[in-house]
RNA sequence: GGCCCGUUGGUCAAGCGGUUAAGACGUCGCCCUUUCACGGCGGAAUCAUGGGUUCAAUUCCCGUACGGGUCACCA
Protein backbone atom coordinates (compact mmCIF):
# COMPACT_ATOMS: atom_id res chain seq x y z
CA UNK A 1 0.00 0.00 0.00
CA UNK A 2 1.24 3.67 -0.95
CA UNK A 3 2.22 5.53 2.11
CA UNK A 4 0.40 8.59 2.69
CA UNK A 5 1.29 11.34 5.10
CA UNK A 6 0.08 14.87 5.67
CA UNK A 7 0.56 18.26 7.20
CA UNK A 8 -2.29 19.66 8.47
CA UNK A 9 -1.94 22.96 9.71
CA UNK A 10 -4.27 25.44 11.11
CA UNK A 11 -4.03 28.86 9.12
CA UNK A 12 -2.75 31.27 12.58
CA UNK A 13 -0.22 32.98 10.41
CA UNK A 14 2.46 31.75 12.00
CA UNK A 15 4.71 28.76 11.34
CA UNK A 16 5.81 27.63 14.63
CA UNK A 17 9.01 25.71 15.01
CA UNK A 18 7.35 22.66 16.72
CA UNK A 19 4.57 22.82 13.47
CA UNK A 20 7.49 22.73 10.93
CA UNK A 21 9.26 19.70 13.02
CA UNK A 22 5.43 17.88 12.46
CA UNK A 23 5.90 18.87 8.57
CA UNK A 24 9.57 18.16 8.52
CA UNK A 25 8.98 14.08 10.04
CA UNK A 26 5.88 14.10 8.00
CA UNK A 27 7.53 14.47 4.97
CA UNK A 28 10.66 12.82 5.46
CA UNK A 29 8.04 9.63 6.25
CA UNK A 30 6.38 9.92 2.91
CA UNK A 31 9.79 10.09 0.91
CA UNK A 32 11.91 7.76 3.10
CA UNK A 33 9.11 5.39 1.50
CA UNK A 34 8.43 6.72 -1.50
CA UNK A 35 5.02 7.69 -0.83
CA UNK A 36 3.35 10.84 -1.08
CA UNK A 37 2.91 14.00 1.23
CA UNK A 38 0.12 16.17 1.41
CA UNK A 39 -0.86 19.94 2.49
CA UNK A 40 -4.56 20.35 4.18
CA UNK A 41 -5.34 23.22 5.83
CA UNK A 42 -7.59 22.66 8.98
CA UNK A 43 -9.54 25.98 8.85
CA UNK A 44 -12.95 25.02 10.94
CA UNK A 45 -12.57 27.78 13.48
CA UNK A 46 -14.09 30.51 11.58
CA UNK A 47 -13.57 32.89 14.25
CA UNK A 48 -9.59 31.84 14.23
CA UNK A 49 -9.00 33.38 10.66
CA UNK A 50 -5.89 35.15 9.64
CA UNK A 51 -5.46 37.05 6.64
CA UNK A 52 -2.66 35.82 4.29
CA UNK A 53 -1.89 32.92 7.14
CA UNK A 54 -2.10 30.02 4.35
CA UNK A 55 0.30 32.15 2.75
CA UNK A 56 2.84 31.84 5.54
CA UNK A 57 2.43 27.69 5.19
CA UNK A 58 2.98 27.42 1.91
CA UNK A 59 6.16 30.10 1.87
CA UNK A 60 7.75 28.29 4.92
CA UNK A 61 7.15 24.87 3.40
CA UNK A 62 8.80 26.15 0.52
CA UNK A 63 11.47 27.61 1.02
CA UNK A 64 12.61 24.61 3.55
CA UNK A 65 12.34 22.78 -0.05
CA UNK A 66 9.01 20.06 1.94
CA UNK A 67 7.22 19.93 -1.57
CA UNK A 68 3.67 18.36 -1.35
CA UNK A 69 2.23 16.41 -3.90
CA UNK A 70 -1.29 17.04 -3.29
CA UNK A 71 -2.15 20.18 -2.14
CA UNK A 72 -5.02 23.01 -1.88
CA UNK A 73 -2.95 24.91 -4.29
CA UNK A 74 -1.84 22.08 -6.63
CA UNK A 75 -4.74 20.35 -6.35
CA UNK A 76 -4.94 16.19 -6.08
CA UNK A 77 -7.30 13.06 -6.45
CA UNK A 78 -8.61 13.76 -2.77
CA UNK A 79 -9.30 17.61 -2.82
CA UNK A 80 -10.29 19.80 -1.89
CA UNK A 81 -7.88 20.09 0.60
CA UNK A 82 -8.95 23.11 2.46
CA UNK A 83 -10.98 21.88 5.21
CA UNK A 84 -13.69 24.26 5.20
CA UNK A 85 -14.03 23.86 1.57
CA UNK A 86 -15.19 19.78 2.51
CA UNK A 87 -18.16 21.08 5.00
CA UNK A 88 -21.36 18.72 3.64
CA UNK A 89 -19.25 15.44 3.68
CA UNK A 90 -18.79 16.19 7.56
CA UNK A 91 -22.19 16.53 8.44
CA UNK A 92 -23.45 13.02 6.03
CA UNK A 93 -20.83 10.95 7.94
CA UNK A 94 -22.22 12.46 11.58
CA UNK A 95 -25.01 11.55 10.40
CA UNK A 96 -24.14 8.29 9.51
CA UNK A 97 -22.98 7.58 13.27
CA UNK A 98 -26.02 8.77 14.63
CA UNK A 99 -27.93 6.24 12.53
CA UNK A 100 -25.85 3.35 13.39
CA UNK A 101 -26.15 4.51 16.96
CA UNK A 102 -22.13 6.13 17.26
CA UNK A 103 -23.66 8.99 17.80
CA UNK A 104 -26.58 11.13 18.97
CA UNK A 105 -27.91 14.51 19.01
CA UNK A 106 -27.35 16.58 21.86
CA UNK A 107 -29.66 19.65 22.34
CA UNK A 108 -28.41 21.26 25.60
CA UNK A 109 -26.79 24.53 25.02
CA UNK A 110 -23.20 25.38 25.61
CA UNK A 111 -23.44 26.78 29.24
CA UNK A 112 -24.66 23.93 30.38
CA UNK A 113 -21.92 21.87 29.12
CA UNK A 114 -19.36 23.84 30.65
CA UNK A 115 -21.25 24.38 34.00
CA UNK A 116 -19.39 23.42 37.29
CA UNK A 117 -20.67 19.92 37.47
CA UNK A 118 -19.70 18.52 34.47
CA UNK A 119 -16.29 20.33 34.40
CA UNK A 120 -14.77 17.17 33.98
CA UNK A 121 -16.17 16.47 30.44
CA UNK A 122 -19.15 14.28 29.67
CA UNK A 123 -17.45 11.35 30.61
CA UNK A 124 -17.90 8.24 32.48
CA UNK A 125 -21.33 9.38 35.28
CA UNK A 126 -21.72 12.34 33.39
CA UNK A 127 -23.05 11.46 30.20
CA UNK A 128 -25.39 14.08 28.68
CA UNK A 129 -28.63 13.28 28.98
CA UNK A 130 -29.63 13.91 25.65
CA UNK A 131 -27.58 10.45 25.02
CA UNK A 132 -30.47 8.61 26.35
CA UNK A 133 -32.97 10.50 24.32
CA UNK A 134 -35.08 8.44 21.66
CA UNK A 135 -33.71 8.37 18.90
CA UNK A 136 -36.40 9.23 16.46
CA UNK A 137 -37.69 11.69 18.80
CA UNK A 138 -34.28 13.56 18.78
CA UNK A 139 -34.58 13.35 15.10
CA UNK A 140 -37.69 15.02 15.11
CA UNK A 141 -36.25 17.96 16.65
CA UNK A 142 -33.73 18.20 14.72
CA UNK A 143 -35.31 17.73 11.59
CA UNK A 144 -37.86 20.57 12.94
CA UNK A 145 -34.82 22.80 13.60
CA UNK A 146 -33.59 22.96 16.70
CA UNK A 147 -29.98 23.58 17.23
CA UNK A 148 -27.55 20.89 18.11
CA UNK A 149 -24.58 19.21 18.29
CA UNK A 150 -23.60 15.49 16.97
CA UNK A 151 -21.89 14.21 20.16
CA UNK A 152 -20.24 10.83 20.04
CA UNK A 153 -21.44 7.92 22.34
CA UNK A 154 -18.91 6.12 23.94
CA UNK A 155 -19.68 2.52 25.50
CA UNK A 156 -20.02 2.59 28.90
CA UNK A 157 -18.05 -0.31 29.66
CA UNK A 158 -15.14 -1.83 28.48
CA UNK A 159 -11.81 -0.39 27.86
CA UNK A 160 -10.36 0.96 24.06
CA UNK A 161 -6.53 0.26 23.07
CA UNK A 162 -4.80 2.31 20.17
CA UNK A 163 -1.51 1.33 19.04
CA UNK A 164 1.59 4.65 18.89
CA UNK A 165 4.32 3.94 16.88
CA UNK A 166 6.97 5.44 19.16
CA UNK A 167 4.79 4.39 22.73
CA UNK A 168 3.14 1.37 21.49
CA UNK A 169 -0.28 -0.01 22.76
CA UNK A 170 -1.85 2.80 25.27
CA UNK A 171 -5.62 1.17 26.63
CA UNK A 172 -7.55 3.38 28.51
CA UNK A 173 -11.04 2.95 29.92
CA UNK A 174 -14.26 3.88 27.81
CA UNK A 175 -15.29 5.65 30.93
CA UNK A 176 -12.47 7.92 31.00
CA UNK A 177 -13.58 9.05 27.48
CA UNK A 178 -16.24 12.01 26.96
CA UNK A 179 -18.84 12.08 24.31
CA UNK A 180 -16.52 14.73 22.37
CA UNK A 181 -18.94 16.74 19.87
CA UNK A 182 -18.21 15.47 16.71
CA UNK A 183 -20.47 18.24 14.39
CA UNK A 184 -20.71 21.69 16.06
CA UNK A 185 -24.28 23.48 16.39
CA UNK A 186 -22.87 25.64 13.22
CA UNK A 187 -22.70 22.50 11.02
CA UNK A 188 -18.76 22.63 11.22
CA UNK A 189 -16.91 19.59 12.14
CA UNK A 190 -14.74 19.58 15.26
CA UNK A 191 -10.94 19.35 15.04
CA UNK A 192 -11.01 15.76 15.94
CA UNK A 193 -14.44 14.61 13.78
CA UNK A 194 -12.63 16.41 10.71
CA UNK A 195 -9.68 14.95 11.41
CA UNK A 196 -10.94 11.25 11.09
CA UNK A 197 -12.82 11.97 7.88
CA UNK A 198 -10.42 13.83 6.54
CA UNK A 199 -7.38 11.64 6.72
CA UNK A 200 -9.41 8.41 6.59
CA UNK A 201 -10.94 9.81 2.51
CA UNK A 202 -7.59 11.23 1.89
CA UNK A 203 -5.77 7.31 2.55
CA UNK A 204 -3.34 8.95 4.77
CA UNK A 205 -1.55 6.03 6.50
CA UNK A 206 0.76 7.49 8.64
CA UNK A 207 0.01 10.33 11.13
CA UNK A 208 2.18 12.76 13.09
CA UNK A 209 1.25 14.76 15.66
CA UNK A 210 1.89 16.28 18.13
CA UNK A 211 1.73 14.81 22.17
CA UNK A 212 -1.27 16.60 23.06
CA UNK A 213 -3.69 14.56 20.98
CA UNK A 214 -2.46 11.36 22.24
CA UNK A 215 -5.49 11.80 24.79
CA UNK A 216 -7.71 11.48 22.23
CA UNK A 217 -6.26 8.77 20.26
CA UNK A 218 -8.51 6.36 22.33
CA UNK A 219 -11.80 8.31 20.69
CA UNK A 220 -10.43 8.17 17.13
CA UNK A 221 -10.24 4.79 17.17
CA UNK A 222 -13.28 4.12 18.26
CA UNK A 223 -14.98 6.51 15.47
CA UNK A 224 -12.77 4.48 12.96
CA UNK A 225 -14.37 1.25 14.10
CA UNK A 226 -17.28 3.00 14.33
CA UNK A 227 -17.15 3.80 10.70
CA UNK A 228 -15.89 0.19 9.68
CA UNK A 229 -12.54 1.89 8.53
CA UNK A 230 -8.88 1.06 9.24
CA UNK A 231 -7.01 3.89 11.74
CA UNK A 232 -3.45 5.01 10.08
CA UNK A 233 -0.46 4.26 11.98
CA UNK A 234 -0.11 7.42 14.81
CA UNK A 235 3.14 9.10 15.57
CA UNK A 236 2.96 10.67 18.67
CA UNK A 237 5.66 13.55 19.09
CA UNK A 238 6.36 15.13 22.08
CA UNK A 239 6.90 19.05 22.71
CA UNK A 240 9.55 20.98 21.93
CA UNK A 241 10.07 23.09 25.35
CA UNK A 242 11.62 26.78 26.02
CA UNK A 243 13.18 25.37 29.51
CA UNK A 244 11.98 22.36 31.77
CA UNK A 245 8.39 23.43 32.59
CA UNK A 246 7.39 25.27 29.72
CA UNK A 247 6.38 24.82 25.85
CA UNK A 248 7.94 26.97 23.63
CA UNK A 249 5.82 29.22 22.84
CA UNK A 250 4.72 32.43 20.25
CA UNK A 251 5.09 34.31 23.33
CA UNK A 252 8.52 34.10 24.11
CA UNK A 253 9.59 35.19 20.41
CA UNK A 254 11.51 32.59 19.75
CA UNK A 255 9.43 29.84 18.22
CA UNK A 256 8.52 31.43 14.61
CA UNK A 257 10.41 30.10 11.35
CA UNK A 258 10.48 32.94 10.09
CA UNK A 259 11.89 35.04 13.26
CA UNK A 260 15.24 33.13 12.95
CA UNK A 261 15.21 33.36 9.23
CA UNK A 262 15.44 37.29 9.96
CA UNK A 263 17.94 37.32 12.95
CA UNK A 264 20.08 35.99 10.37
CA UNK A 265 19.59 31.65 10.96
CA UNK A 266 20.25 29.61 7.35
CA UNK A 267 17.22 28.17 6.29
CA UNK A 268 18.92 24.08 6.67
CA UNK A 269 20.80 24.80 9.41
CA UNK A 270 16.66 25.67 11.35
CA UNK A 271 15.52 22.36 9.60
CA UNK A 272 18.71 20.74 10.52
CA UNK A 273 18.67 21.15 13.90
CA UNK A 274 15.02 21.08 14.59
CA UNK A 275 15.29 16.84 12.91
CA UNK A 276 17.68 16.63 15.86
CA UNK A 277 15.37 17.99 18.36
CA UNK A 278 13.06 14.76 19.12
CA UNK A 279 15.04 12.22 17.09
CA UNK A 280 18.34 10.81 17.06
CA UNK A 281 20.55 9.22 13.75
CA UNK A 282 21.63 5.91 13.95
CA UNK A 283 25.26 6.69 13.78
CA UNK A 284 27.53 9.69 14.76
CA UNK A 285 26.41 12.00 11.35
CA UNK A 286 24.91 15.48 12.52
CA UNK A 287 24.62 17.58 9.45
CA UNK A 288 22.30 16.29 6.85
CA UNK A 289 20.98 18.23 3.97
CA UNK A 290 17.50 17.29 3.49
CA UNK A 291 18.44 14.29 0.88
CA UNK A 292 20.76 12.63 3.54
CA UNK A 293 17.48 13.08 6.12
CA UNK A 294 15.21 10.65 3.72
CA UNK A 295 17.85 8.27 3.90
CA UNK A 296 18.78 8.28 7.55
CA UNK A 297 15.00 9.17 8.92
CA UNK A 298 13.63 6.04 10.81
CA UNK A 299 11.35 6.06 13.54
CA UNK A 300 12.46 4.26 15.62
CA UNK A 301 14.64 7.25 16.53
CA UNK A 302 12.22 9.12 17.90
CA UNK A 303 11.99 10.07 21.69
CA UNK A 304 9.45 9.89 23.88
CA UNK A 305 10.58 12.70 26.09
CA UNK A 306 10.21 16.45 25.53
CA UNK A 307 13.16 18.29 24.35
CA UNK A 308 14.04 21.59 25.39
CA UNK A 309 15.09 24.04 22.65
CA UNK A 310 18.89 24.90 22.18
CA UNK A 311 19.72 28.52 21.08
CA UNK A 312 23.22 27.79 21.83
CA UNK A 313 23.24 24.02 19.90
CA UNK A 314 21.63 25.93 16.90
CA UNK A 315 23.98 28.61 16.60
CA UNK A 316 26.77 26.07 16.56
CA UNK A 317 25.09 24.53 13.34
CA UNK A 318 23.99 27.53 11.74
CA UNK A 319 27.95 28.20 11.91
CA UNK A 320 29.07 25.46 10.51
CA UNK A 321 26.36 25.86 7.52
CA UNK A 322 27.45 29.21 7.80
CA UNK A 323 31.49 27.94 7.14
CA UNK A 324 30.94 25.66 4.82
CA UNK A 325 29.17 28.01 2.51
CA UNK A 326 31.70 28.68 -0.41
CA UNK A 327 33.10 32.43 -0.15
CA UNK A 328 30.84 33.76 -3.07
CA UNK A 329 27.35 32.47 -1.52
CA UNK A 330 28.65 34.12 2.14
CA UNK A 331 28.88 37.50 0.34
CA UNK A 332 25.97 37.24 -1.16
CA UNK A 333 24.35 36.34 1.91
CA UNK A 334 26.70 38.48 4.17
CA UNK A 335 26.26 41.70 1.95
CA UNK A 336 22.96 42.97 3.44
CA UNK A 337 24.34 42.61 6.77
CA UNK A 338 27.71 44.22 6.14
CA UNK A 339 26.29 47.29 4.76
CA UNK A 340 23.48 48.14 7.93
CA UNK A 341 26.64 49.55 9.39
CA UNK A 342 29.66 49.67 6.89
CA UNK A 343 28.36 52.29 4.09
CA UNK A 344 32.14 52.29 2.49
CA UNK A 345 31.90 51.48 -0.80
CA UNK A 346 35.65 50.92 -1.74
CA UNK A 347 36.29 48.49 0.49
CA UNK A 348 37.46 44.58 -0.63
CA UNK A 349 34.74 42.36 -0.48
CA UNK A 350 36.18 39.34 -0.53
CA UNK A 351 38.72 39.80 1.69
CA UNK A 352 36.52 41.24 4.13
CA UNK A 353 34.51 38.27 3.83
CA UNK A 354 37.05 35.82 3.90
CA UNK A 355 38.09 37.30 7.36
CA UNK A 356 34.09 37.33 8.69
CA UNK A 357 33.08 33.45 7.33
CA UNK A 358 35.04 31.62 9.97
CA UNK A 359 33.82 34.32 12.52
CA UNK A 360 30.23 34.69 11.82
CA UNK A 361 27.55 32.04 13.82
CA UNK A 362 25.03 33.97 12.62
CA UNK A 363 24.27 36.92 10.53
CA UNK A 364 23.29 39.28 12.94
CA UNK A 365 26.76 38.88 14.65
CA UNK A 366 28.11 41.21 11.35
CA UNK A 367 26.69 44.62 11.80
CA UNK A 368 28.39 44.67 14.87
CA UNK A 369 32.01 43.30 13.95
CA UNK A 370 32.42 45.56 10.81
CA UNK A 371 31.25 48.98 11.90
CA UNK A 372 34.63 50.39 12.57
CA UNK A 373 35.39 50.64 8.75
CA UNK A 374 33.50 53.31 8.85
CA UNK A 375 34.49 55.06 11.53
CA UNK A 376 37.14 54.75 14.35
CA UNK A 377 35.16 53.36 17.69
CA UNK A 378 36.45 54.82 20.93
CA UNK A 379 38.29 52.23 23.17
CA UNK A 380 40.31 51.99 26.01
CA UNK A 381 43.91 51.87 25.91
CA UNK A 382 44.20 48.81 28.02
CA UNK A 383 43.21 46.95 24.58
CA UNK A 384 47.00 47.75 23.85
CA UNK A 385 48.01 44.92 26.98
CA UNK A 386 47.99 41.76 25.81
CA UNK A 387 50.17 39.38 27.93
CA UNK A 388 50.71 36.61 25.29
CA UNK A 389 51.92 38.87 22.68
CA UNK A 390 54.13 40.82 25.41
CA UNK A 391 52.29 44.35 24.34
CA UNK A 392 52.15 47.15 26.84
CA UNK A 393 50.70 50.84 25.85
CA UNK A 394 54.24 51.87 25.64
CA UNK A 395 55.76 48.96 23.38
CA UNK A 396 52.40 49.46 21.36
CA UNK A 397 52.95 53.02 20.67
CA UNK A 398 56.96 52.54 19.83
CA UNK A 399 56.00 49.93 17.63
CA UNK A 400 53.08 52.22 16.11
CA UNK A 401 56.11 54.90 15.71
CA UNK A 402 57.99 52.49 13.93
CA UNK A 403 55.08 51.07 11.41
CA UNK A 404 54.03 54.21 10.30
CA UNK A 405 57.28 54.57 7.99
CA UNK A 406 56.58 51.43 6.94
CA UNK A 407 53.16 51.75 5.80
CA UNK A 408 53.81 54.89 3.99
CA UNK A 409 56.72 53.40 1.68
CA UNK A 410 54.50 50.81 0.61
CA UNK A 411 53.66 51.95 -2.74
CA UNK A 412 50.95 49.32 -4.36
CA UNK A 413 48.99 48.61 -0.98
CA UNK A 414 48.57 44.93 -2.06
CA UNK A 415 47.66 42.34 0.96
CA UNK A 416 50.85 41.10 -0.22
CA UNK A 417 52.67 43.91 -0.06
CA UNK A 418 52.12 44.79 3.43
CA UNK A 419 52.54 41.45 4.86
CA UNK A 420 55.65 41.34 3.24
CA UNK A 421 57.02 45.11 4.35
CA UNK A 422 55.25 44.19 7.67
CA UNK A 423 57.40 41.08 7.91
CA UNK A 424 60.59 42.76 6.78
CA UNK A 425 60.66 45.37 9.25
CA UNK A 426 59.55 42.28 12.51
CA UNK A 427 62.63 40.54 10.82
CA UNK A 428 64.92 43.39 10.89
CA UNK A 429 64.17 44.56 14.40
CA UNK A 430 63.89 41.02 15.42
CA UNK A 431 60.59 40.67 17.55
CA UNK A 432 57.75 38.36 17.96
CA UNK A 433 55.20 39.44 15.16
CA UNK A 434 52.74 40.08 18.22
CA UNK A 435 54.66 42.65 19.62
CA UNK A 436 54.06 44.79 16.06
CA UNK A 437 50.80 43.78 14.49
CA UNK A 438 48.94 43.17 17.84
CA UNK A 439 48.97 46.99 18.31
CA UNK A 440 48.54 47.73 14.64
CA UNK A 441 44.82 45.57 14.84
CA UNK A 442 43.58 47.68 18.40
CA UNK A 443 45.09 50.72 16.28
CA UNK A 444 43.12 50.01 13.28
CA UNK A 445 40.19 48.98 14.71
CA UNK A 446 39.77 49.36 18.43
CA UNK A 447 37.93 45.54 18.92
CA UNK A 448 39.13 42.64 20.36
CA UNK A 449 37.17 40.59 17.61
CA UNK A 450 38.12 41.68 13.72
CA UNK A 451 37.55 39.93 10.61
CA UNK A 452 41.20 39.15 9.84
CA UNK A 453 44.53 40.68 11.25
CA UNK A 454 46.41 43.82 10.82
CA UNK A 455 47.29 42.95 7.31
CA UNK A 456 43.92 42.63 6.41
CA UNK A 457 42.03 45.23 8.16
CA UNK A 458 45.25 47.62 6.68
CA UNK A 459 44.41 46.53 3.05
CA UNK A 460 40.11 47.01 3.58
CA UNK A 461 40.82 50.12 5.02
CA UNK A 462 43.35 51.42 2.18
CA UNK A 463 46.43 53.35 2.87
CA UNK A 464 45.29 56.90 3.63
CA UNK A 465 42.98 55.44 6.23
CA UNK A 466 45.12 52.94 7.68
CA UNK A 467 48.03 56.05 8.21
CA UNK A 468 45.27 58.16 9.75
CA UNK A 469 44.32 55.99 12.27
CA UNK A 470 47.87 55.29 12.94
CA UNK A 471 48.68 58.85 13.57
CA UNK A 472 45.43 59.05 15.56
CA UNK A 473 46.71 55.78 17.87
CA UNK A 474 49.78 57.45 17.95
CA UNK A 475 48.36 60.51 19.64
CA UNK A 476 45.78 58.87 22.02
CA UNK A 477 48.91 56.67 23.44
CA UNK A 478 50.87 59.26 23.79
CA UNK A 479 48.50 61.63 25.38
CA UNK A 480 47.43 59.01 27.68
CA UNK A 481 50.39 56.89 28.81
CA UNK A 482 51.79 59.40 31.61
C1' G B 1 -8.24 16.31 41.02
C1' G B 2 -9.23 11.86 37.24
C1' C B 3 -6.87 9.68 33.10
C1' C B 4 -2.51 9.29 29.80
C1' C B 5 2.78 9.98 28.93
C1' G B 6 7.67 10.77 30.38
C1' U B 7 12.54 11.03 33.69
C1' U B 8 20.70 9.07 31.17
C1' G B 9 26.04 14.96 32.30
C1' G B 10 24.03 22.19 32.07
C1' U B 11 21.41 20.99 26.93
C1' C B 12 20.32 17.44 22.72
C1' A B 13 21.09 12.39 23.25
C1' A B 14 23.14 6.75 22.19
C1' G B 15 22.07 2.59 25.03
C1' C B 16 17.52 -1.98 24.47
C1' G B 17 20.30 -7.53 31.32
C1' G B 18 26.94 -8.04 31.77
C1' U B 19 29.79 -1.41 28.26
C1' U B 20 35.91 1.99 30.62
C1' A B 21 27.69 4.45 30.03
C1' A B 22 28.89 6.67 22.73
C1' G B 23 28.64 11.34 20.20
C1' A B 24 27.35 16.62 19.71
C1' C B 25 26.62 21.67 21.93
C1' G B 26 28.32 24.26 26.10
C1' U B 27 32.30 24.51 29.75
C1' C B 28 37.62 24.10 31.28
C1' G B 29 42.89 23.33 29.87
C1' C B 30 46.65 22.81 26.11
C1' C B 31 48.54 23.25 20.91
C1' C B 32 48.45 25.99 16.29
C1' U B 33 48.04 31.04 14.84
C1' U B 34 49.73 38.20 13.60
C1' U B 35 44.87 38.91 18.24
C1' C B 36 39.82 36.84 18.19
C1' A B 37 37.84 33.07 15.52
C1' C B 38 38.70 28.58 12.72
C1' G B 39 41.29 23.88 13.30
C1' G B 40 43.63 19.97 16.52
C1' C B 41 44.22 17.45 21.32
C1' G B 42 42.70 16.51 26.24
C1' G B 43 39.77 17.16 31.06
C1' A B 44 35.50 17.73 34.31
C1' A B 45 30.38 16.35 34.32
C1' U B 46 24.97 11.81 33.74
C1' C B 47 21.58 6.75 34.64
C1' A B 48 15.29 10.98 39.73
C1' U B 49 14.18 7.76 44.04
C1' G B 50 12.71 3.27 47.05
C1' G B 51 11.51 -1.66 46.62
C1' G B 52 11.48 -6.15 43.95
C1' U B 53 12.86 -10.01 39.63
C1' U B 54 17.79 -11.93 38.32
C1' C B 55 24.11 -14.83 39.16
C1' A B 56 23.85 -9.68 37.16
C1' A B 57 20.10 -4.04 36.49
C1' U B 58 20.72 2.47 33.35
C1' U B 59 18.12 -1.48 30.81
C1' C B 60 12.40 -5.73 33.23
C1' C B 61 8.12 -5.09 37.18
C1' C B 62 5.73 -2.15 41.23
C1' G B 63 5.51 2.15 44.32
C1' U B 64 7.16 7.38 45.26
C1' A B 65 8.80 12.08 43.64
C1' C B 66 9.14 15.46 39.85
C1' G B 67 7.71 17.21 34.94
C1' G B 68 4.45 17.31 30.73
C1' G B 69 -0.28 16.42 28.25
C1' U B 70 -5.55 16.12 28.48
C1' C B 71 -10.36 16.63 30.64
C1' A B 72 -13.99 23.00 24.90
C1' C B 73 -19.55 23.54 20.09
C1' C B 74 -10.00 25.43 19.82
C1' A B 75 -7.13 23.13 16.80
Amino acid sequence: MEVRTRFAPSPTGYMHIGNLRTALYTYLIARKNHGKFILRIEDTDQGRYVEGATDVIYRTLKTCGLNWDEGPDIGGPCGPYIQSQRMGMFKEYAEKLVESGHAYYCFCTKSEDSSEDTANGLASANRCPCRDLDPAEAKKRHDAGESCVIRQKIPNEGTTTFHDEIYGDITVENTDLDDQVLLKSDGMPTYNFANVVDDHTMGITHVVRGNEYLSSAPKYNLLYSAFGWEPPVYIHVEHIMRDATHKLSKRDGDASFEDFRAKGYLTEAILNYILLLGWAPKGEQEIFTLDEMIEAFDLSGISKSPAIFDPLKLTAINAVYIRNLPLEKFIEYAEPWIRQTCKRTDIDMPLLCAGLQPRTEVFNDIPERVDFIDQMPEYSIDMYVSKKMKTTPQTSLEALKKLIPVIEGIQDFTTENIHDALFKQIEADGVKNGLYLYPLRVALSGKAVTPGGGVELAKILGKQDTLDRMHKAVEKLTAEIC
